[in-house]
RNA sequence: GGGCUCGUAGAUCAGGGGUAGAUCGCUACCUUCGCAAGGUAGAGGCCGCGGGUUCGAAUCCCGCCGAGUCCA
């Protein structure tokens, strides 16, 4: 816990304000009014402001949003652009989830200054972890915006600490007009993403509408003080985190039932519309009902169970029936979900999420599909991106109209989908329940979970499918905790960080990118890895692999076989079978990289950034890079699409690039202050990840501007030829475009002109009559071994009249012996089952490719107890093989031909033992 | 990143080591004034691709390609 004093800010003595333990929870607090002895938190408090405002006037999440950001302006706050929903830089997290996520790691870490400080920012954020809640409770969303100011405090410099963010806070509360009794401080240590520190929760009316953090501490095994289970430390910069909540302010301006209809009732309306309801609000008694089921649901915990409760409470609060009440707020609940969840597609999709079956996509996969259950639920019948692009419109985005186009059918292909996996479910499950009907059984909780971990077919649907073929199903209240625990978690190993505690290295492949040789300076050895003052090697990083090269001392020669960054310092790994120890800190030795290698890599790398940029061109702007990999001979290029590429996209892209390369467009090159440019450039610049450090390598090449630090040509032309060779689908929404640069785009080029010789070759015809020659041969193939079967039959018919002639009768049962000379075990099948169709026994043989035996037994055979496997069994084992079938025909064969007459004859005997003649 | 499922006729799917099937659709004929329906006959398959195991692979094993789905 937190030393006593923590709490302990000369504003509230000065305010006023007096500590006090609440008593319900024992939590302390801080208020004005002598008279309040609870903390204001529900439970302990309920909501009051539903139909009593705690300020002024009411007012609207724009003019709120402005209010709260000019505020804070007049204060010494900059302004600062939101960050987008999706936290493409952070590899921890898919989506910002607060404000202070926009910061982190490097910021909060103090390896990155701020964008400016102190700071504010109206930050939209995501979170899916209460979906369920979401429409039942009257005030969860899914997307909420987090008002917020922030303060870097250094050992060195201390903008602000807690007094001032309380004192800025009740500002702002009272200057909206509420009421100073009414607004209480409630203590409670705060914890997440690896820091901590002490909080205050700012409570009005029952509703939390901020929380105060001051950020002091980091986790450390074995730190001083102990939160929520985990030890942590002091740190040395110490942060201000503070959310308000910009919709429970809009709320509490209203005290509107539900906040739903506080933030955005025309959109509430329209889908009530739509659905055919009157709009919830307009109505007395609804209104009282939600206003009830919002108070009681700030109440509790909505657990599965304690909703169910909840209703109950409600039900007898208003004074009607629990399922009379369900019927009127199931719908309603539908339609604010359906608003809330709108919204939140409206951002994914607006900030470049595209659906995908994995990560971030997924979410928004999971989100649209919810909604489209929902709507139909609710018997919507517009397409999910007519709601969606109203929700758009509302939203600030400038290059709303060149993207809209692309959302839309991004929305309207996931709707087509999810009806395409649903009709396809339902078969399934029609199929199965018929099978399962037929036992007399029910779809057991396996099945069910199957159903709907691979196929993707929630559980009601199922039962609604089985129940159409008179089937029931298992379908337990916690089937998805079910499904859930058939996962069984896989512990990621965390990768370990070296500890290096050597100087950064001059890295002169900057300055110097066409350099070979260098002089340096060993300065240390890592793990057996040289660490020199300065380098010309590149450490593999952005995609890009390491150099290598030799590094020389005196006569001796040492291969540079990997060269990795760790923090500022290059490693390089010398091959293991030159010994390394001969290697001192304080030699002086000669680097020289191998040059041609490293062009190699140069130009895919540039490509990369020309094939993207070609890419955007081509497909819209909603392509993000989601990974690269350069080699010498060839590299990739992921990009978030949302269909597959074409293959005239493909050309068309490859076109452009090779445009790009002829222009012979300067590549510029250089060092950036990193505000300075994400301002310039914006978030794009973040194409392969947010590399950390106060200032960031800026790569120009030609309309495409990226943060990388790779080893770049200086002019297009310089790539040299760019083929694109394939794309591949690497997850839904990501295509991997496999491309070559420079002469390895000519040797790639070589390989596929080989290919194409090579069969234009076999089929003896020049390379441009290929496909047609092709499609010929195989249209004809196709027709020869249809005629081929043809001809095998009638043979085998004709053989059928010669063999009948020459049975041999045991005992009133005809048996053929014969060996067909060149006929494959297609038409000894054929002719062997056309014998037994005349009630014969057929024992038939060839030496083609070894012995191959086909045996087949008429019905008088049948009746007799024969089985054409057995008898092929004795057979077979003759000519050293197996064999083996069904009583009526059998086939199968061995390596020793010579022994076949043999074989037959075995076969023979055994139909004479078996059938008793 | 991890898990699961599926690629067989134009469509939907059986079969799961031993002669590739069903239903719908398609074609022709019969029935009808015509249509729907019915009847008869028929066409239509590199069983996704490449290896392996086996006397024999659509079927088992491995790899690849394509698709679906759940989770973090």
């Amino acid at each position: 816990m937190f030393p006593e004093d923590a709490y302990n800010l000369e504003f509230f003595k000065d305010e006023g304000f007096t500590r006090k333990t609440c008593e319900r929870c024992g939590g302390r607090f801080w208020t004005r009014d002598p008279s309040r002895t609870t903390c204001g938190d529900p439970p302990c408090d309920p909501y009051t402001f539903i139909g009593s405002p705690v300020f002024r006037r009411e007012i609207g999440l724009d003019e709120m949003r402005e209010h709260y950001l000019s505020f804070f302006e007049g204060r010494g706050h900059t302004r600062i652009k939101r960050y987008p929903v999706i936290a493409r830089w952070r590899d921890d997290i898919y989506l910002t989830i607060a404000s202070i996520a926009d910061f982190q790691p490097f910021i909060t870490s103090g390896l990155v200054p701020p964008p400016a400080n102190p700071l504010t920012v109206s930050q939209p954020c995501i979170r899916l972890d209460d979906l369920d809640s979401v429409g039942r409770s009257g005030r969860h969303l899914t997307t909420f915006e987090m008002m917020a100011h922030h303060v870097f405090n250094t050992p060195e410099e201390e903008i602000y600490w807690k007094d001032r963010t309380v004192a800025l806070c009740d500002e702002l509360l009272l200057g909206l007009g509420a009421d100073p009794l009414a607004v209480t401080y409630k203590e409670s240590p705060w914890a997440g993403g690896g820091n901590a520190g002490p909080s205050v929760e700012v409570m009005i009316g029952g509703l939390e509408l901020a929380t105060l953090v001051f950020m002091d501490m980091k986790v450390s095994p074995r730190g001083e003080y102990e939160i929520k289970g985990e030890r942590y430390d002091r740190m040395e910069n110490y942060i201000v985190d503070t959310g308000y909540g910009l919709e429970r302010f809009v709320w509490a301006s209203k005290g509107s039932p539900t906040i739903y209809d506080a933030i955005f009732p025309e959109v509430v309306a329209t889908i009530s519309d739509l659905a055919g309801l009157e709009s919830a609000v307009s109505d007395d008694e609804r209104a009282r009902i939600l206003a009830s089921n919002a108070r009681l649901a700030g109440m509790v915990d909505l657990e599965e169970a304690s909703l169910r409760d909840l209703r109950g409470r409600v039900a007898s609060d208003i004074g009607i029936s629990a399922e009379k009440l369900d019927e009127i707020i199931a719908p309603l609940e539908r339609i604010y979900a359906v608003a809330d969840h709108t919204r939140c597609l409206a951002y994914m999709l607006g900030d470049g999420i595209i659906p995908s079956n994995v990560k971030a996509g997924y979410l928004a996969r999971l989100v649209i599909r919810r909604t489209l259950r929902q709507m139909k639920d609710l018997s919507i019948e517009v397409p999910l991106s007519d709601l969606v692009s109203m929700q758009l419109s509302r939203l600030d985005y400038q290059d709303l109209d060149e993207r809209l186009g692309a959302i839309i059918e991004i929305l309207d292909q996931e709707e087509e989908r999810y009806a395409e996996t649903l009709e396809k479910g339902r078969r399934l499950v029609k199929r199965i329940a018929e099978g399962r009907g037929k036992k007399g059984e029910t779809i057991p909780l396996s099945e069910m979970i199957s159903l709907y971990d691979s196929h993707g077919i929630p559980p009601e649907i199922a039962r609604e499918a089985a129940l159409e073929a008179g089937v029931e199903v298992e379908l337990p209240d916690n089937f998805y905790s079910r499904v859930a625990s058939t996962h069984i978690k896989a512990e990621k190993a965390d990768k370990e960080e070296l500890e290096i505690d050597l100087p950064e290295t001059r890295r002169l492949f900057y300055e110097r990118p066409f350099e070979r040789k260098f002089q340096a300076r060993v300065v240390g050895l890592v793990d057996g890895m040289v660490v020199l003052d300065q380098t010309l090697f590149y450490p593999e990083g952005g995609g890009q692999p390491g150099d290598r090269g030799l590094i020389r001392k005196g006569s001796r020669a040492f291969r540079v076989v990997d060269v990795q960054a760790a923090g500022g310092v290059v490693l390089h790994r010398i091959a293991e079978d030159e010994t390394a120890a001969d290697i001192r800190p304080g030699d002086s030795i000669e680097g020289e990289v191998d040059m041609s290698r490293r062009l190699a890599l140069a130009r895919h790398h540039t490509a990369a950034h020309i094939i993207h940029d070609s890419a955007k061109k081509v497909l819209g702007s909603h392509i993000w890079q989601a990974g690269a990999q350069k080699s010498e001979d060839r590299a990739r290029l992921d990009i978030s699409h949302y269909k597959r590429i074409t293959r005239n996209e493909l050309q068309e892209i490859e076109v452009l690039a090779n445009r790009m390369v002829m222009e012979t467009v300067p590549i510029s090159t250089g060092w950036l202050d990193r505000s300075e440019a994400e301002k310039r450039f914006g978030f794009e610049l973040y194409q392969g990840g947010v590399p950390p450090g106060k200032s960031i390598r800026v790569v120009q090449v030609g309309s495409d501007v990226e943060a990388c630090a790779g080893t770049h040509c200086t002019n297009t032309g310089m790539v040299g030829p760019i083929k694109v060779l394939r794309t591949e689908r690497v997850q839904d929404g990501v295509e991997r475009i496999e491309f070559a640069a420079g002469e390895a785009a000519v040797l790639r080029g070589q390989e596929r002109d080989d290919l194409l010789f090579a069969a234009a070759e076999a089929l003896s015809v020049p390379a441009e009559q290929l496909p047609k020659t092709a499609a010929r041969f195989f249209e004809e193939w196709k027709d020869l071994k249809k005629e081929a079967a043809r001809l095998k039959e009638d043979l085998a018919r004709a053989q059928m009249e010669g063999l009948i002639g020459r049975a041999t009768d045991l005992g009133g049962l005809s048996v053929v012996v014969a060996i067909l000379q060149d006929a494959d075990v297609e038409e000894l099948i054929k002719a062997a089952s056309m014998i037994s169709g005349k009630d014969y026994v057929a024992i038939l043989g060839s030496e083609k490719g070894g012995a191959k035996i086909v045996v087949a037994v008429g019905n008088t055979g049948l009746a007799r107890g024969l089985s054409a496997g057995d008898i092929v069994k004795a057979a077979t084992k003759v000519v050293g093989g197996g064999g083996g079938g069904k009583p009526e025909i059998a086939q199968g064969g061995g390596p020793r031909a010579e022994r076949l007459r043999e074989a037959l004859e075995a076969g023979l005997a055994r139909v004479r033992a078996a059938s008793g003649a």
